[in-house]
DNA sequence: CCGCTTCATTGCGCAAGAGCAAAGAGCGTC
DNA sequence: GACGCTCTTTGCTCTTGCGCAATGAAGCGG
């Protein structure tokens, strides 16, 4: 999964964790050229494998790393926030994050996450000229960006990469409407279970322990998933950890027994 | 709002109402092609100025209307079923009508409402083969439809159509947005008031009275887009109705002061 | 090493709203 | 005109899970 090794396991830097002073942290992140990066490494590494480039050749693909911009994100803080203007769209290389949209009393609401591969930012799928939600980093990530203007481009220049973009929107498409029944039609323990499993399905880890899920993650994010409050994601973590079926620690969750947990 | 009077106005349709015997109806409608039906009609009909057309002159306008077909669906029936292979791609002309999603347990969940002059069962747009929700008449309805096959032809040759599905698609993925925020953060009045506020700006009609949800609604339909019993949503509306905020009765909601709603 | 901050756990009381039940109203049909 | 169906209202009970508060644990910085 940490493919990208030389430039550190983000195992790491969820180690060392990061003061999350406040949720609110405008993107101050180092923006690096290709170039200075070393595109060759992208290259070599089975970037190529990721989604949007799947359908391309080799010549195409270091065109398309040629016009891109590297950003690296501390965890926390955001690689753009609701309402900016939509400059850039992204393609997620390693890390994770959660998209988010605040309400005007200040309540944060997970509408997705985005593990690597996943593009986002893709205001201009929606003829948007602004970004509809925040990207905030979960762990530290790594993207790439490209100015939206070269969307039209990328799309009339690489059939492969249209179809990825309606891809990748259907299944969000898809992924919100479940998170929708869900919140609808389940009481809190369902939720929350479902929440796990799907992050369990996009960052799964295998571990001797069980299945981790791969970036740090407090009761409070998994309130924001779910809707209710930390209270209840814990007391329901600490009856899963009784009965057995994960284990919880800080900032961190293994699931053992993912069939048992209450769909 | 019933531009196309002379083929009966959908609030005599209301008016006869219909037995809604069983929610679960598969659609076993007329079809007939555009020259059965007169295409001048629509043509002369301010059809293009419906969103997808817009900016498309006379000429496109007659061979887009020429390979369609038209759909005429009665209340409680449906234009396609979950899982149904996607064989076309809609556009609503009259009536309404609610996409829904149905749980193992048999639970159904309104993840949206298309409007007049929307389209509907997109399935292209997203690169899936089968249709991931149920579109469900909620007052008769009238739909032109296109074989899928012909989704890729229309983006090329118009350039309008591109733009107004990203638009419709975006405008989608906000308003489940908005509904997963109301779900995750608010109560259940003020969701409701919510859903009714939504429902107006989509089919609102002016009266003496207020503005009038345009289109049967029954308590259930609420519930089932709020995530509540209609047990709950009679209360709500009683209440209402006890304070002077809306008119209700039988499948018919109207608002006399929107802005005093909880929102 | 100590103190501070963030994150997690747990107990208790309370209110919102779901579930259940029963009755009534509107409308179509026979 | 009577019956039946769907939709609505309303009362009561009981559960869920939120709010509040206090305690504890882990990690970071000085």
């Amino acid at each position: 999964m940490s493919w990208l090794s030389r430039e550190g396991n983000h195992t790491v830097f969820w180690a060392h964790g990061a003061t999350r002073s406040s949720r609110k942290g405008t993107a101050m992140n180092r923006r690096e050229t290709m170039s200075q990066f070393g595109k060759e490494a992208l290259l070599q590494a089975n970037i190529s494998e990721l989604l949007p480039f799947a359908s391309l050749d080799e010549d195409q693909t270091r065109k398309m790393i040629d016009l891109a911009t590297v950003q690296r994100v501390k965890p926390n803080k955001t690689y753009f926030d609701e309402g900016d203007r939509a400059e850039n769209f992204f393609l997620l290389i390693d890390g994770f994050l959660r998209i988010v949209r605040t309400t005007k009393e200040g309540d944060q609401v997970v509408v997705l996450h985005i593990a690597p591969g996943q593009m986002f930012g893709i205001a201009k799928a929606f003829e948007s000229v602004n970004y509809t939600a925040t990207a905030q980093a979960a762990s530290e990530g790594l993207a790439l960006s490209w100015p939206s203007e070269l969307w039209d481009k990328f799309i009339q220049d690489y059939p492969g990469f249209q179809k990825a973009t309606r891809r990748a929107v259907g299944t969000r498409v898809i992924e919100m409407q479940d998170k929708l029944i869900s919140m609808a039609t389940h009481q809190v323990e369902r939720r929350i279970a479902h929440a796990i499993l799907r992050l369990l399905e996009q960052a799964g880890k295998e571990t001797e322990d069980g299945v981790a899920i791969d970036f740090p993650l407090t009761r409070q994010d998994i309130s924001e998933m779910t809707g209710t409050t930390l209270h209840s994601v814990s007391r329901c973590l600490s009856k899963w950890q009784r009965d057995g079926l994960v284990r919880s620690e800080r900032r961190r969750v293994v699931v053992r027994q993912p069939e048992s947990l209450p769909v």
